[in-house]
DNA sequence: GTCTATAGGCAGATAGAC
DNA sequence: GTCTATCTGCCTATAGAC
């Protein structure tokens, strides 16, 4: 690996990042190629291997940059206090903005190519489900406390419900082009999990 | 097109369709080809080529065949009566079977890589997230009929949540390679729309 | 229908000049 | 760090014999 750029700015190969994040999110991981990446960067395909040297290592730098975002945001959302439903809905909209861009969660995209991938780029898919089925589970003890949530069974099991209906909901929506769709089949998922009398 | 075989029983086109079905279920339709097929069949590419002329073709035969099958589980569930969560478990238990084999639902694969598939296939996937939509609305709305189920908002608002979350389901549990994980995120979803006292 | 042979392209990856 | 040039392999697809 080639040594950090000097300056915390967008160095070249966090240019590389973007392009291929957003190539792999909207294509897969076996729909893209080191061509399509240099192209849109204007730079050859042995400028990129010099930044990372396989494909696989890519991927690997991949989720993993996109995890620490992801929990960065996740961080960001419990940097002020705030009820459970609310906190809910802001991890929702998470999601919503990749649809926007056309995108859908990056380790959901993968997860669908996963028996193709090498195993540390299996390993790192499954860690940043772990990271998100961790950080809702705390949400929804917070919100069982609190009497502003009301669900059967464990937080663990209604957290792994909200991870995958919120990837089957993005994974859905967008053959349709349609946010709205998302947004529905989020809101009437979370929404089941509003206390209060019907 | 090859004129169809003589007999119903499984002609070669038949066992292409099988072969390919499973890959692209467990691989993707970008991470398998037709050499993979020819070798567990142990023919040529270019056999499978008199069969399906492009591999375009060879998807859409299989969006297709797929979408016929899983109608026919439908009206199988369809054929006696039973109340609405009895139907909904059953849905639910078409795609477990799927997650036995490891595969997961070939539409919701190919949901994934959407963007770089040709649109004859895009358009069945469409239609087939449709048929799944369509076909819950109609337990949904008897389940409301016979006050088995209780939902807030439209039937169809509802049916597209099961989709997303069942397509999710799947998604999120191949990687952990535990049937269970969907199991129990398949129970909460259509727990939540079972009428009654909390 | 299935084969051999092959075309033509694109993939991931490397050597070595600058 | 980026380039040119190149390698090797796999891919989809076709021509034509059997």
């Amino acid at each position: 690996m080639p040594g950090t750029p000097k300056t915390a700015a967008a160095g070249t190969a966090s240019r590389i990042l973007d392009v291929a994040e957003r190539l792999v999110q909207v294509r897969g991981f076996n729909g893209f190629s080191y061509a399509h990446v240099a192209r849109e960067l204007n730079v050859t395909t042995a400028s990129l291997h010099y930044h990372f040297a396989s494909k696989a290592e890519l991927g690997e730098a991949l989720i993993e940059r996109y995890s620490e975002r992801f929990a960065g945001s996740l961080a960001e959302i419990d940097r002020r206090p705030a009820a459970a439903p609310a906190k809910l809905e802001a991890y929702s909209e998470l999601y919503a903005d990749e649809l926007r861009g056309r995108r859908m969660c990056l380790c959901g995209v993968l997860a669908a190519e996963y028996e193709t991938l090498p195993p540390p780029m299996r390993e790192a898919i499954v860690r940043f489900f772990d990271l998100n089925e961790e950080w809702l589970a705390g949400v929804l003890e917070q919100g069982r406390r609190e009497r502003t949530l009301a669900f059967a069974g464990s937080a663990r099991t209604a957290a792994r419900m909200i991870v995958s209906g919120l990837e089957g909901a993005m994974l859905v929506a967008r053959p349709y082009g349609d946010l709205s769709r998302y947004k529905a089949a989020a809101a009437a998922l979370l929404g089941s999990l509003a206390d209060g009398p019907r």
